[in-house]
DNA sequence: AGCACGCCGACT
DNA sequence: GTCGGCGTGCTC
């Protein structure tokens, strides 16, 4: 009996193809074990995921793969099922997904190397070469190299471009070579160090209760989903008692938080309560580092693992806990190849190994903590919010860029020794110019947004495709000689304030501006030190973590994020106004927070600024349940790219009238246009599609997009 | 992602 | 008349 291979690729393709296993290699034709196999024209590393025998279905021609690289599998079943569970939901690729699984040990990496072809040694030869040419050809000899190499010896700045017009000229030949992987050392095979064990003596009832609660299913060793709705000190209290009896257990946890930079914090106040190493896993790290920390948790030497997203992957053999630290961060979703969302993921995961599944924040996704309420697994934990003292300042009437009470709170806090933090998210000088003759806005041709406008360069700059132009003089329309600045940008807000109150220390954090991490920590550092009055930032500044208590705070029209027609938008408002508060000193420590608004009753903004979490749900929930959005429904965002529009429309009109046949259950939107590009130059047609059941959506979502290679994107909710 | 096949503009 | 642009479709 012939033997077939279900092999996945790393590549962005969401399909398996079929190989035969030569009959020499039946015995390591596991699936989990990695191969190269022909694809195309091409020997392509790939993942074998499947053994089966071969089946009247298979026709077609198969080819042989073409050698089986390990001995024995290096994904384990687990690993497999998780990859795949995910690549289905999300409409990924299952060859990225075990491609991220992989430890740098294993990754294969290739590398150009350009090499001179007979004709090309030939012309080297009868010196029918260019100067440039010939300088490249000497530096080869018969030798091959890579161009980073090639550049460095022959000192030319432009040899990328000069080997690629070699090669077209058939001169040289550039050939994929693969890098076998360093032997990283292994780590010291110590014993899990034992360290000062901090111990809890103040158990409060909440977290006693808490505890109580899931020890039938963690006993049982069954999957059970819990959400901790606290703050971080009582959430801390909960896994440190959670996971010591999940490794009393002999069996792992995993914990994930959003960011690198936050998990420092945690890994540590970890580490001093269970008085044991924890392991850290991010893609971010040294090669080294990550081997060793990877085979540590391999070996089951470390029963702790604490990382980003990325963690989901770590090579846990048993785990008996898997905790989603501040649920609500938009970090967990991965929006680059491979697309995933590390929360599902985990879910995914606690099921399969049947683990406890621990979700913890204070300000929950309006879906999760609905789920978890009616789902019963609400365990609510008190809360560690210090009290602000917020002002909302209506500027619906103000005709100035900073309203009159915004400024009032200004001049009382300008004084040595309070410095405060500006947040306005919006770069630049203004979004747009406006001409207020005829009402001519610039717009990008690629993008076809308008252009932000940057004052002191004196140009103009598309957002998306980041294309410039220097700034019209006067409306190329209609000639008039003036052009307005429209919609302020944190520079127009440092320029107030510098004309509002000269000689105050104004700094500006943005993407613009302080691009590298140097240039941040700087910055950073100098605020900190009290060398800047004034920090004006953006969305960026907001994501930085870990600098001190600010005197006060000003948050600058947050109702920005409303505009977005995205069902989320109230909640992205209500995290970003709750995060930024999180920057000022508490109330009675002397701490203040204006937040200038047009909306001031939006509950979105108004329950930030009050602290009140459950208000805030009370009232989104009701406005889900009445528009029908998740978590009333289960929804699906599809954008279809391309550069022209004509045959996008095509085929989104071909995507409806197959989702059509879904039946009933599946309600349309559009085609329409998607709200901003998000490709360079590429343009966007969307489909929505909605249905109250998960699973409906899931096979209408194979009907649509089952087959058609089309570039497109797809983002799940609900 | 690559790579080949296939139909419309500037050139020997 | 060709060379070559990248739009479209396939890879077991």
């Amino acid at each position: 009996m012939t033997l077939l291979a279900e092999v996945v690729f790393p590549l962005p393709l969401n399909q398996s193809f079929s190989y035969i296993v030569p009959a020499e290699s039946a015995g390591p034709a596991k699936p989990g074990v990695r191969v190269w196999a022909p694809l195309g024209r091409k020997t392509q590393l790939g993942f074998l995921v499947a053994v089966r025998d071969l089946g009247p279905d298979d026709v077609r021609l198969l080819k042989e793969i073409a050698m089986i690289i390990d001995p024995a599998p290096v994904f384990s079943a687990s690993t497999l099922a998780l990859t795949f569970r995910l690549s289905q939901y999300f409409f990924s690729s299952w060859g990225e997904l075990l491609q991220a699984a992989l430890p740098p040990s294993l990754e294969i990496k290739t590398k150009a190397k350009v090499r001179l072809t007979e004709s090309g040694l030939e012309a080297l030869r009868k010196r029918t070469l260019s100067k440039d040419e010939r300088k490249a050809a000497d530096a080869l000899g018969r030798n091959a190299f890579t161009i980073l190499h090639l550049r460095r010896t022959t000192s030319l700045k432009t040899m990328a471009a000069l080997i690629a017009r070699m090669a077209k000229k058939g001169l040289v030949q550039v050939v994929e070579e693969t890098v076998r992987p360093k032997k990283i050392p292994s780590a010291p095979s110590e014993r899990a160090r034992p360290m000062q064990l901090e111990l809890d003596f103040t158990i409060e009832p909440a977290v006693r209760s808490a505890l109580e609660a899931m020890r039938g299913p963690l006993e049982e060793k069954r999957f059970a989903p819990f959400y901790l709705y606290g703050g971080r000190t009582a959430r801390l209290g909960v896994y440190g008692p959670l996971i010591r009896k999940v490794i009393s257990m002999d069996r792992q946890v995993l914990v994930l938080v959003p960011e690198m930079a936050a998990s420092g914090p945690l890994r540590e106040s970890l580490e001093k309560r269970l008085g044991e190493t924890v392991a850290f896993l991010h893609g971010q790290m040294p090669e080294g580092a990550r081997e060793r920390e990877w085979q540590k948790i391999k070996s089951g030497r470390t029963r702790v693992v604490v990382g980003p997203r990325s963690a989901l992957f770590a090579p846990l053999a048993s785990a008996g806990l898997v905790i989603v630290d501040e649920e609500h961060d938009d970090a967990y979703l991965q929006t680059e190849r491979p697309v995933y969302d590390a929360r599902v993921g985990a879910r995914f995961m606690a099921v399969d190994h049947g683990a406890l599944l621990v979700f913890g924040s204070d300000v929950p996704t309006v879906e999760a903590f609905h789920e978890a309420r009616s789902g019963g697994y609400l365990l609510a934990l008190p809360g560690d919010d210090e009290r602000r003292r917020v002002e909302i300042v209506n500027d619906a009437s103000e005709r100035g860029l900073l309203a009159r009470r915004f400024h009032d709170v200004l001049r009382t806090n300008l004084r040595p020794g309070r410095s405060g933090i500006v947040f306005l998210n919006r770069r630049g000088y203004a979004s747009f110019l406006f001409c207020p003759r005829c009402g001519y806005i610039p717009r990008c041709e690629r993008c076809d947004i308008s252009l932000m406008y940057y004052k002191k360069e004196e140009r103009l700059v598309c957002r998306y495709c980041a294309a410039a132009r220097p700034r019209p003089r006067s409306c190329p329309k209609c000639g008039n000689r003036v052009m307005e600045p429209r919609g302020a940008g944190v520079e127009a807000v440092e320029e107030e304030l510098r004309r509002l109150f000269p000689g105050t220390r104004v700094s500006g954090f943005d993407s613009d501006r302080v691009r590298t991490k140097a240039a941040r920590e700087k910055v950073l550092r100098n605020f900190e030190g009290g060398k800047i009055d004034v920090l004006v930032g953006t969305q960026m500044l907001a994501h930085q973590a870990g600098l001190p208590p600010a005197a006060w705070v000003g948050i600058l029209n947050p109702e920005a994020l409303l505009a977005f027609a995205d069902f989320r938008a109230s909640q992205r408002t209500f995290q970003a106004v709750h995060r930024m508060m999180r920057f000022a000193a508490p109330a009675e420590a002397g701490g203040e927070i204006v937040i200038q608004t047009a909306f001031p009753e939006h509950h979105s903004i108004r329950e930030a600024a009050r602290q009140n979490y459950e208000a805030f749900f009370e009232q989104e929930i009701r406005f889900r349940r009445l528009m029908g959005y998740p978590p009333f429904a289960a929804m699906a965002e599809i954008v279809l790219l391309g550069r022209e529009e004509r045959p996008l429309a095509q085929k989104a009109r071909e995507l409806v009238r197959r989702a059509r046949t879904c039946g009933g259950d599946i309600e349309i939107f559009g085609p329409a246009f998607a709200p901003s590009s998000l490709l360079k130059g590429e343009r966007g047609i969307q489909v929505i599609l909605k249905s109250r059941a998960n699973e409906k959506l899931d096979a209408c979502l194979a009907e649509c997009l089952g087959t058609s290679g089309t570039k497109r994107s797809v983002t799940r909710y609900g």
